[in-house]
DNA sequence: TTTAGCACTCGTTATGCGTGAGTGCTAATA
DNA sequence: TATTAGCACTCACGCATAACGAGTGCTAAA
């Protein structure tokens, strides 16, 4: 185990290196944190420690570097005193669909608001589970040959969906098939999808085609734990040094740039509700070596929603942490009519 | 003017320097595209054109560049000349029509397809003009505070908005006040618009407050001319050398990503109808010197679609323009919006 | 156990030099 | 007169070398 003062330096040089993004030499250590001890003291501490895999050197004649488990034990270090402050999101849902304006407005303005303050890249997410709830389906009437289809759940997400039909359908028909539909509302998904199935096939005959195609997009919008996913802009990235070099951060960008590979990085944190971090490899991802991921989720009534800030792994844990407190607070304290621009 | 044999001198060079993206020299154009004449002819020749402001050197010893003046005249003999070229991408355009589901669907699918096809970087807009006509407008219940206002437009675009009411409204009366506003189906959204107001302020009376806000977001929408705006990945750009320097990257970066800064680029070139090209310093953005933007639009029922490529100015002009045109037909051939399949 | 001192390592920056691609100019040539 | 060959010159680029400095490990003294 480790010492009090292997655990000093050590904090220290993580917290140096937050701050300056360059390997911190012992001399630097003795005279800024650790004024009491000599250069050559710390340097023994270091040299142990690095043993122990809490620190690296880029090369022979550089300072030290903090490894993946140094920031580990940093940010447990961190979290422990904070727990205190640490609360339950569960009045976020109530607050995301009450005072803005739809889920989809909630979220644009979490993500953006969260890149802000962080100045890193927030992300902001909802997804559906299985739970998902029917508020409503309707089917509206657009021309001869076009239907809308409109799933509405229960936490405020809208689905529509053009439908191409082959022939044409009363508004007065749809309203039939909506109102039978909807004596399933408050239902979870999958139980509506079986019941649609069978409407479809016994009553519907001749449009079954149409709408059995309709039904399977949907399908794969809401069967499965479907993620509608808001980041925030990835501007702040140029200013960050770890990015400067082109190659890694054109790795960084292929993940965050495309939908679905951040998606699976969320999930991939999204084991317990309360504040998580991934910190560099241990995302699997070898593009996000260099990053970490801080991820705060709740989830009630079906859906789960997330927050989170990537950034470098050299990243200011302490601020993004309380930034992600803050957000979490402004999201559910907010009261009424609020539309984030 | 230019004589013939500069035009010729002229337009290898830009060609050259599209393909090699460096400096051309005049023993590389004797070699290659000017075999009877020496390098010494070439020269003088060069030196001529430099003076007309069409070339210019990066430095003393080195070979010309195009500047902006020489893309243009190339851009538009480009234009001239081209109109035979009919070969592959069969296989994707025919997606289109499969992927199309819905405005959005089809411009997502557009702007993918041209980032593909040209490996610079897509973007498809629809701008919806004054002349905008309503096809249906209605009010969903979704539970007792909260209303979902749905309006189709005539060309298939659909917003939906979520108003809290103050009140409960039942679906019934709801579903009343849909029924006459509907009876203006086909009108433009001006008059739609004032009917509105009226109706509200007469017949709504308490319900006024709130309605009106969302039928004000909704004119926030609408009656300006309100872009959506699809843009493909950016990930080309890291392959393009003249964004290999991360300065020149970012300041393209910025533009591209806030989606404010691109549709008044777009509205910039939207002069008119067909294939539009702006190179350089032509947009007046000092991030985009480097750029050319190759637009091509067309309008009708009430909204303008905008397909465009957005690259280095060292483009492959012939290419993106032929691509653009293609996908475009294959957009406005099938007006009927998502026929089934 | 701690610390001062010293030799050593290695990345960074500056400097200098050779090379090659390319030019402009001039004089010879068709 | 228009074209071309020849030549001196310029300048970016790559490479080697050297000086510098931040940092280390080790040893011996306090």
């Amino acid at each position: 185990m480790l010492t009090e003062r292997q655990l000093e330096v050590l904090l220290s040089v993580v917290y140096e290196f937050i701050e300056s993004g360059e390997h911190v030499g012992s001399r630097t250590l003795s005279k800024r944190y650790l004024t009491g001890r000599s250069a050559a003291t710390i340097r023994n501490e270091m040299a142990d420690l690095e043993e122990m895999g809490y620190l690296m050197q880029p090369h022979t004649s550089a300072g030290r570097v903090p490894t993946t488990r140094a920031y580990r034990l940093f940010v447990d270090t961190v979290l422990q005193r904070r727990r205190a402050k640490e609360q339950g999101n569960r009045e976020l849902l109530d607050n995301l669909k009450a005072h803005r304006n739809g889920v989809e407005g909630a979220l644009t303005f979490a993500s953006d608001l969260l890149t802000q303050l962080s100045h890193y890249v927030g992300v902001a997410a909802v997804t559906q589970l299985k739970q998902a709830r029917l508020a409503k389906i309707d089917f509206i009437r657009v021309d001869t040959s076009n239907v809308l289809l409109l799933v509405i759940l229960e936490g405020g997400i809208v689905h529509h969906k053009l439908v191409g039909m082959p022939y044409d359908l009363s508004q007065d028909t749809l309203q039939d098939m909506a109102r039978r539909v909807n004596t399933l509302a408050g239902h979870e998904w999958g139980e509506v999808r079986v019941m649609l199935q069978n409407y479809i096939m016994g009553e519907l005959g001749r449009y079954a085609e149409s709408c059995r195609k309709a039904l399977d997009d949907l399908d794969k919008l809401m069967a499965g734990e479907h993620t509608t996913l808001f980041t925030g802009s990835l501007a702040n990235l140029f200013n960050i040094p770890d990015f400067q070099d082109i190659g890694r951060f054109r790795a960084l960008f292929s993940i965050l740039e495309q939908e679905g590979g951040l998606v699976d990085l969320l999930r991939k944190c999204d084991t317990t509700d309360g504040i998580g971090v991934m910190i560099g490899e241990e995302n699997d991802l070898p593009e996000m070596e260099n990053c970490a991921v801080v991820l705060s989720s709740s989830s009630s009534e079906g859906q789960k929603t997330t927050l989170g800030v990537i950034g470098p792994k050299r990243m200011n844990y302490e601020k993004v942490i309380s930034v992600l407190d803050k957000v979490l607070q402004e999201l559910i304290d907010s009261p009424g009519e609020n539309e984030g621009d």
